[in-house]
Parts: C-alpha cells; structure tokens; sequence
DNA sequence: GCCTAACCGAGACGGTACGTCCGGTCTTTTT
DNA sequence: AAAAAGACCGGACGTACCGTCTCGGTTAGGC
C-alpha cells in the first residue's frame, strides 16, 4: 500500500460535481515522519524480525491505528521505509560534475557521511528477512530500495556515453544490475560494509572493464 | 547444525562400558526425506516467512519432535534443504569440457531442465525472508546456497587462465562474486526466472569482458 | 456527569462582573435527543458491551465531541439513558387511586404498553456490563435505574398503612427491595420479560405475604 | 463452550469401531486449575473489566493458546470460574440437618469462613460488566453463578414441607428466585458484603413470611 | 453587516485489550 | 529409543474500541 495509496482514497471517490474536500481531522505528516524515523532506527537496532510493531509505536509516541491507517502490515511499513531512506539522502544535492565516470561513480557509490553509510548498512544488514515476505507482493518490477540509487547512477552513465567516455555500444542497464546486485549481496548476505575498497574494486574491477569493452553485437 | 551433529547425539554420550550398541528404534531415513521434500515444496509454494513447521509436519506425516531431532531450527532446516537442492543437482556430473570457458560456464549455469529450473527459481524467490533471520548467524562468510555452485565455476575459471583463454591477471574472485551477486538479486529481489538470455548476458556482458580486460595493477 | 454539568461549564466560571452572557453557538436540544434516542436503541439492540460509541455516532448523525461535550463516558451516557427512560414513562401521571395496595402497585409496575415494556426489557436485558463498570462509582448508594420507581412504590406502601391496610410494622424498605431485586435478576441475569405474570406472582406470593405478616420484633 | 465442550471435542468424532484412544500430549489439569484459580484471584482484585487476559496468563504461567483451548473468549472462562467457585465450597458438606428450616437456609447462606465470603463478594462485586457480554448467550435458563447454590436451597425447603415444617402450598420456586434475586442485587448493584445482618433479615422478613402465609390459591 | 466564540459533523490521534498464530519444547502412546 | 500426535509457554500480529484533539464549516449574539 504505502503512503500514497492512503491519500488517494479519500479524493478518488468524487468523479462529477463536488470538489469532494476530505472531511474530518487531517493526517498530520509529523506522525508519518515520527513513525518512519523510528522504524529505521529500530530497524537499524535490531533488524526486521526482531522488531516488533510495539516497538515503533512506542518510540514514535503513536498509536496502533496510526501506524495501520497508513500502511497495511509490518513488511508494508518496511518497503516505504526503504524508499524514504533513499529519497532522503539522494534528492538533496544534484548530479555529481567530476569530469570523469570513474570519480562520478564513485561519488555517488560513496555515502555523504560515515554515520550515514554505518546506518544504511545496518538497516539493509538485518532487512533480509523483509524481502520476500508475501512472495507476491514485489514480484512485478525492481525492489524500491534501490530504485532511486540507480536512476542516479544512469544519467551519470548515459551522460559518459554522450560525451564519449564510454561507447555507445555499453550496456548501461546491465552494469546498473552489476552494481545494484553486489551492494545487495554485500549487505544482506555478506553483512559487510558499504567502503570504499568494496567500491572501489566493484567499479575498477567490473563496471568499467564490461562497459569499455562491449561485446560484438550478435 | 544439520544432520550430522543430530546423528552424533546418540553416539557421544556412553564412552566405556557398551560397545556402542544404539538402544532402541533405529532412526528411519525415509522420515528425513519425507520432511527434505516437503519442506522444499512448500517453500516453492509459500515462501520461507509464510511457511510454518506444522506445514512441514503435516505434509511430510511426520511429528514435530521427529524434524526437532535432526535440525535444531526452522532456518537450520532450510538451511540444510538448499545444500541438499544443490548437491543433487550439481553432484551428478563432473566438470564440463566444451574447450571454451563461454560455453563451459553457461553449461553449469543453465540447470539441466526446465522444471528444475523453475522449482529452483521459485524456491530461490521465496527466500528472502531467510537470508539473515538470524543477524549474527550468517554475518561471517558466504551463504551455503551459493557455495557448491561457486566451486564449480571457480574451477572451471583456473582451468581457462591455465590453458590461456584468459589473462593471469584475471580476478577471479571478483568474477564469481559477480555470477553469484546477480543470480541471488535476479531470484531475490526481482522475482524473475534463471532463463539462458538472463545467464547469457551476464556471461557475455559482464564478466567475460570484465575478465579479459583486466585493469591495469596499481 | 450528566446532562446538568455539562451546561453548568459554560455558566459557572465567572461569578463577579460580566451578566454570565455565554457566548458563541447554543447547543443544540435537539443533538441531545437524537443521542439518547439512539443509545437507547443500541442498548436494546446489542447491549451494553456490544455498543459501541461509534455506533451512537453513527446513528445520530452526530460528532463525537458533541457526545463527549454533554457526557464525559460511555457509562455516563447509558446512566442519563436509563433515568431518562423511566422519567418519561413515570412522570406523565401522578399515583394510581385503585383503593387497594394490590391493584396500585401491579398498576405501577405493569407497563402502559406492551411495545414499551419490550424495549425496557430488552435494554435492562443488554445492561449487565454496565452495573459495576467503574467498581467503585456506584458502590454507595441505589442504582439510578430503579430509583425513582421506587419512589413511587413507597409512596404507595406508606399510604396503604396509613389507612390501615398494612400493619404499621411492615417492612417498607425491604419489600421495595425485594421488588427492585426481582426485576433486576429477571432481567439482568434470566433475560426473561417483564409481563404480567411474573408482577403478579410476585406481589401475590411475595410482597403482600411478608408486609402482611411481619416478624415479632425481638 | 467451557471445560466440558473441549473434552468432548477428542471423543465425539468416533463413532463405530476403535475406541479412538486420544492420540498426542493431554491436557494438563494442572494447567486448568492454575489458570481458575488465577483468574479467581484477579476478578477479586480488580474486577472482570480491568482484568486482562494477559493478566491471567501471566499470573497462572501458562500460554494464551491453553487458555484459549480451553475456553473460546474472556467471558467464557469468567462464566466457568463462577460455577467452580461454588462447586468448591458447595459440594464438601452435605445438607445441613440442624431441626429447623430457619437456621438450616441460615446455615448455607452463611458463608463457611470470613475469608472465603470476602472473597466472594469482592468476585461478585466486581462482575458487573460481565453479565450479558454477549445478549444472546446466557438468554435461555439461569445464570450458573446461583445454580448449584439454590439447589441446596431448593432441598432444604422440600425437606421443611415433608416434615410439615411449612405449609404444602408454600411456592418454593418464588422462595428460592427472591433469596438469589437479593444476593444477586446486594453484590452486583449496591456492592455490599453478605453479612449475617442481611441474610437474617431476608429469611426472616421475607422468606419465611412468604412461605407460611402462602396466598390462597385462585 | 461583520466579528468572535462556541457549536456542529467528521474523523485522526494515543493507548490498550483482545483473540489468533507460530516457534521451539515436552508429554503420551504406539512401534 | 524413535515414531506420530498434539498440548505447552512465550510473544508478535493486526483489529477494535475509548476518550481526546483537530479540521473546516455553521450559528448565534454584540458591535
């Protein structure tokens, strides 16, 4: 479901006349912030099978209800959690200008702040068991966490070919599955660290070589 | 633990007097089998969060106390389900020899048939939930589901640098990394089947360019 | 609280300069009644437990507040609920003037209507939730509910000693509550009606025995 | 449904041949009682609405699941405390024989210790809330709390009316409906302990007049 | 006619209990 | 002693309800 969802139901309904104002008390966006703040914390603390839904209520000084008016279960608190995290830290600052893909990458692989990079780690590092949880429900299209990552690291890609570092021939969403596969790897299975020798080696070691060097088109 | 150390249980505990003579019912072999099936289809059906230790037991007819004596756990139990998926598939044939690294690896990469494949997948798909149920537990080294299959292909990898096909420099750790990174999110995360255009491209795109243009040593 | 405090917040906090004008909007008598109309309704219908103040909302197309303005609680609501029944049915006409104590008190007792003592019957039926809600609030004193029925059945009693047709040493109080008892267990816990029968059985094999027959003061 | 139902459950469904030995663990009686006696405790602490269910659990050391096998709701389990309350203190001793129906119907009200009336009472007193959680349940016969109670009761005055002690019209079946209507009202309505002032003057205003003076038959 | 305060319906909010469901352990009977 | 069956404890989940608070709008006086 997800925060969208839960706007839309109280405008979809009107379909001729009335402009439909929502009746009644308005969602106060201050309770969303407190419950996803401490979702990720808690997250961050103790990883999804270990938290509990008490937990967050507690923390975020909210009630049951509020938490269930806005998303349906404890996995769909979780995926909207993820995609908040990432929309956070991504549409701050614009694209990165370094000149060069490499540094680009790399500016962008690399998190802002050691804190910031300790705590996404930690919160992928105990989502495992979040990801399937109604096998369903993510099937259709990628996972959201990610999402916002690669859409960053495309324009960086498409832009290096315009230019012409990079051939035209390079298989830019192939190399955004590379990157997204094995940060996904690192973390949920691996439990390792998001730094900068993992990157580093990721880009220098793979990314690149398989960009400059398409294969001959069949 | 697995099925080993519940074997030992009975064997450790007398050390002198009796020969070691096991008292009693001997253990039946076809009550591990039973659950091993069973398990591995529900988690093919359900997933790993959704299915429940009364489903094993119903459908294997077997007693809890019978599935608690040989793994200590739920995740212990799958655990041990996917070496057993991956040991029966893998053990049977010895090492491709096609003459060429391309057609060796995809030769271990495609499963043998289609049905296979795709209990595989779907098994594979409903995972997640699985990976870090226990946030310590895994957190050092890799994850036995990949570990059989990597072996394989590392071999087949030395042998192509032995014999020239590729350059010494090849990094052939960061190659499997990449074949095993991309399989887990593509089942994973993006609940899409292990098709040969899937397997292809990777092989293709990625990680024979990757390993044939290795970058230059610091 | 009750209707009463409610109006007095408005009225009781400035006591010296201005002529207590009370500002703003007038409450609405007639939100008043569309509310206890409805609960009495609900009560009939699924008892005390069973309603639910959205129910009451619901169905007197009224605002939670302008409940929680006239009375602070659930109980507070279904106490004024039961008073106001019985003051309705009561107050209209003044005592009976049979000649006889038999014939006044089945005159009182006896429900003017058959519709109206089935839905008395039916809301005393769904009340036992209710009693001892808040075990300390009515532990002292009678229970509204039969209050001012009593009232009137001593008022009765009085009279028929008075003119010699009951011994002076007639237990007034007990009998009223032997009456007050009766009704309450055959409602409350038997949930069988209040029909003629049952009144006359009880004034006939009961009441009248035990006034006329007195126990020799020790 | 209560304790008899759930027994029932295991035996009813054979029907011709096998004995239908009840396979797997048996219920605890142990368990039972725990949970009773608790739950005895707690109403007499802080009565049915402030009692909660994990209260219960957490005082008796058992598991929700137990108590929920045994009774399907709150209000069940509290309905089944009631008639173990009074089979406990009932069932011990026979009938009272002391030569007169007067201090024979004294002697059974009269509670057997000061502790266990208290006890009594403060159950009682705080069981209001309970009565009719749901209408329709206990709408057909009387309320269990009273049963085996009036049953001794019921006794006693038979054996007064053969030993001519009362009058053979006497209307036993009023007689014993006004002594549990006067307890039923003093415990839950007015909150006030079962003393011997009040058992004394029921017996001896009202019971007892009633009975000797019986109403001529029309 | 405009201002201001209290009202109104609607419904979101914090908090808390309920009854269900599982995981992992323990007990009973049969093999 | 191991098997099937199933009861046991503990604890999280998602639902429902109470009493409070907030929203936009309406209804009166007092100016």
């Amino acid at each position: 479901m997800g925060l969208v969802k839960g706007l839309k139901i109280q405008k979809v309904d009107q379909s001729d006349s009335k402009p439909s104002v929502p009746l009644g008390r308005k969602r106060d966006n201050a309770v969303d912030e407190r419950i996803l703040e401490s979702t990720t914390e808690i997250l961050a603390e103790v990883g999804y099978d270990n938290m509990t839904m008490d937990m967050v209520v507690a923390r975020a000084k909210a009630g049951k209800a509020s938490v269930y008016r806005r998303w349906s279960s404890k996995s769909d608190l979780v995926r909207d959690v993820l995609s908040w995290m990432n929309r956070n830290s991504l549409e701050l600052d614009g694209l990165p200008e370094t000149g060069a893909i490499r540094s680009d990458l790399l500016a962008v692989l690399r998190p802002h702040s050691a804190a910031e990079s300790d705590r996404k780690f930690r919160v992928l590092a105990g989502l495992g068991s979040f990801l399937s949880h109604d096998m369903g429900q993510t099937a259709t299209g990628h996972f959201e966490l990610f999402q916002p990552w690669m859409e960053v690291n495309r324009a960086l890609l498409r832009r290096a070919i315009d230019r012409g570092e990079l051939p035209p021939q390079a298989d830019v969403e192939k190399a955004l599955q590379v990157i997204a596969s094995m940060a996904a790897y690192r973390g949920l299975i691996q439990h390792e660290p998001f730094d900068s020798e993992f990157f580093g080696s990721l880009i220098d070691g793979i990314v690149l070589p398989a960009l400059k060097n398409p294969p001959p088109s069949p």
